[in-house]
DNA sequence: TACATTCATCGTTGTTCGACGATTACCGAT
DNA sequence: ATCGGTAATCGTCGAACAACGATGAATGTA
């Protein structure tokens, strides 16, 4: 089973003001941006990974990720008892898109 | 007078997490996304322009761009009664490449 | 079946944000 | 010196955020 993203953003190479601000705001953390980084580096990470590599509680690091799904920037895959997640690779590249476009 | 943006994003093509997350925060905002692309669009603004362009209060618009230009995305420069603001290409092009680096 | 793991969700608490009106500061002209 | 226009700052208030512990659902194992 795999989590639903926003869809606008999922097809949508160039986003609005709205989507671009939502996108951001979803990057707008330090832990989120390191998520994100760690897992580029490591291709695809547990939800429990990321509790030891960040320090946070796992109800935080939930959080985040939580917060990075709905704005497209990860997916996230259960997988048994646990959930492996990677990046959404459309959504970034709407990000990157966004981005570069200012 | 111009303003005072961070140093560090100033003159740091790669930012940091840190950095990176405080770049996006101002950005994380429909308003300030808007604003940049007017400021694109127009290369120079008064302050009174994005007040009547945003439909917001002057203090609400005044307060986004202190974001903004705290963030080193925008540079404001007083000219007489009145403050024209233009995009802070370097600091806009630490943006572009933090997060062109994902 | 019972138990341990793993993780999302809930409820709480303190902090930060967003929008506004009011105030203050600064200039240019009268 | 005073007045009108422009914009930053202050104070307030409700909403949203960040972090956490506790709870609960799902899965795999003894």
């Amino acid at each position: 089973m795999t989590w639903n993203t926003l869809d606008a953003v999922a097809d949508a190479p160039v986003p609005d003001d709205d989507q671009l601000a939502a996108m951001a705001k979803a990057l707008a953390h330090p832990t989120r941006v390191r998520i994100i980084r760690v897992l580029d580096a490591r291709e695809t990470c547990v939800t429990g990974d990321f509790v030891i590599e960040l320090g946070l509680a796992q109800s935080t690091v939930s959080e985040h990720l939580r917060i990075l799904r709905e704005a497209g920037l990860v997916q996230g895959e259960i997988e048994g008892p646990r959930t492996h997640y990677c990046v959404n690779r459309q959504g970034l590249a709407a990000l990157k898109a966004g981005v570069a476009a200012l």
